[in-house]
DNA sequence: TTGAAAGCGTTACCAA
DNA sequence: TTGGTAACGCTTTCAA
């Protein structure tokens, strides 16, 4: 059975000290004279004291410690994205809880408001799904929080933009150089801002171009390979002039030039598709698809790097952190 | 600014009532009167109370959180098993720790150690590299843990066993049908449990089968669609002899894949590959991957089941979760 | 340079 | 059914 857990009360005694200095021994704080130190040390050594974190959360009102929120960490952009949170927080000794919404915006508003009582310093909010008043209803309410795509002006709010407006014109431009003029999209669910942000982006693109246009030349979905599939066949089908298709991220890419492929068209010869943010599988399907890629590792290292700044300097609120993209032309466009 | 957090003696005040009975309606524990009990709920209503995880974790020694320790979560393999996790942990309201020790035994045994030190009331361990006596020792030292695919036994240690020999079994079996008879193994990282159980599974079908052995068939390698290249690689070049490849995992096979191509051998006619764990890019890439299928997400909510178990239950140690794999047939072998 | 005492927000134990 | 008091393990503040 394991014994009593070593409390620094223990190291105090053991040391022939006030807990106090063992406590500024841990902390580095304080003068201490070195046999002291010396005699502290070696009892902490010996006793394998390990100070709690909880107790030292509750005295401090700190428990560095972030909570990293996703739609799914099963959806391949999001492990790299966790990846870099966890990079950024380990360097300054923060750990990270994970919590998976699964695009539910009831379940999100569950999740934030469970994180409100305690356990973490500071919130990552990544694919939010709930609506604007909500999410600044939450910022109002609570500490720190970096959110992802989502243009919100809040003191102590710290925002993300990945710019999905220069990625969408990225794709249609890419499209026009290969002559394609008849382009579609398959848009994301249509609660997410940056699936608006793209379509926005597509249609802004068109326009300038003046390509061709209909409503129905946009349908959103679910931003899955099955979602992908289905999207793409009802644009095929409804719309056989399309000879390009700008899917909202990579997934739905995959699922559309299946479908393309289902149906008897070449890709790239006849069908044309771009996806959006190059997941590690874009490189390696066939054929491999061209797409817009975003540095996921990078959103995920830096929006964690400003939620440690907002922490460490509580006044400030860091400028928009900006993440660029960029064209990967490969096989599909 | 946020004001003074509302505790407990808040509500008490508010509802004229102790603290104590404020504790026991919001655990649901023991009688209150009817009255009583509507005047505290309205109370922690009208001030937003919410009970402070970390004083709570002080007073009870438990935080209802679990620490996740995997390799990489970047890893396919690792999303879904993180998934199967979290989803047990939240249907006992617990919270789940991520954390990845890149392959390095130094790195797990300091994430094992800082744990240790409190946030968690469990841990779950995959993939890790330490020795075994090193594990041993933390399981001495620490508190409940479950782990992959090592078979410790040891009270308050729960266990997870992959049937890898069966998987490599099923992999040489599949390659004896298709006619083959010079097989190969790219194995994983050396101080891999899983791979030494695979290569292991692998020799004995071999002998089984009485199939032609050199010890220079099996060649060690990183875990990873470079690792693969390169170990194909070296095999093929070494021993044109061989005409099936089996993998690891089904990263390296997708590299070996690649290799055989560039090799000018056509996949599966001339050169046949199987891979392990079946990760959902296995189906999509060209051609498709015939796997060893392991069911991901159940490794992760059924070691969390058990290191659940274990924590209500203090004593019992379960019996160890064992993990069926089989055979997808799909292009490349 | 060191120590004593109070406090962080909750639960546990024992009385009332 | 309810309340008082003492933990839980640490840091902070103030003295010595």
């Amino acid at each position: 059975m394991m014994r009593h857990r070593v409390t620094i009360e223990d190291v105090a005694r053991a040391a022939g000290v006030s807990r106090q200095t063992v406590s500024r021994v841990i902390n580095n704080k304080g003068e201490i004279s070195p046999p002291t130190l010396e005699r502290v040390m070696d009892a902490i050594q010996r006793l394998g004291y390990r100070p709690s974190w909880v107790a030292r959360g509750l005295a401090t009102q700190r428990t560095r410690t972030l909570g990293l929120v996703v739609p799914d960490i099963t959806n391949p952009f999001f492990p790299e994205v966790a990846r870099g949170v966890q990079d950024a927080a380990r360097a300054k000794d923060y750990h990270v809880f994970l919590y998976n919404t699964d695009e539910s915006a009831e379940r999100e508003h569950q999740i934030l408001y469970s994180l409100a009582s305690q356990p973490v310093d500071g919130i990552l909010l990544f694919g939010s799904r709930i609506a604007d008043a909500e999410l600044l209803a939450f910022a109002e309410y609570y500490r720190p929080l970096v959110v992802l795509n989502r243009p919100i002006i809040h003191p102590g709010v710290g925002v993300v933009l990945v710019d999905n407006l220069a990625g969408a014109r990225l794709a249609v431009e890419h499209f026009v150089r290969r002559g394609h003029r008849h382009i579609g999209m398959l848009a994301g669910p249509p609660a997410s801002p940056s699936s608006i942000q793209r379509v926005e982006g597509f249609c802004c693109a068109l326009a300038e171009y003046q390509l061709p246009f209909q409503e129905s030349y946009i349908v959103p979905g679910p931003p899955t390979l099955e979602g992908g599939r289905v999207i793409a066949e009802q644009l095929l089908c409804r719309h056989p002039e399309l000879t390009a298709l700008f899917a909202y991220n990579d997934m739905m890419a995959l699922g559309a030039v299946q479908t393309c492929m289902a149906l008897g068209y070449r890709v790239p010869e006849q069908r044309a598709v771009i996806g959006f943010d190059d997941i590690w599988i874009a490189a390696l399907t066939h054929p491999a698809l061209t797409t817009i890629r975003v540095n996921k590792y990078d959103i995920g290292y830096r929006a964690a790097r400003c939620l440690l700044t907002i922490l460490e300097d509580a006044a400030q609120s860091p400028p928009a952190v900006e993440i660029g993209v960029e064209l990967v032309i490969r096989e599909s466009a």
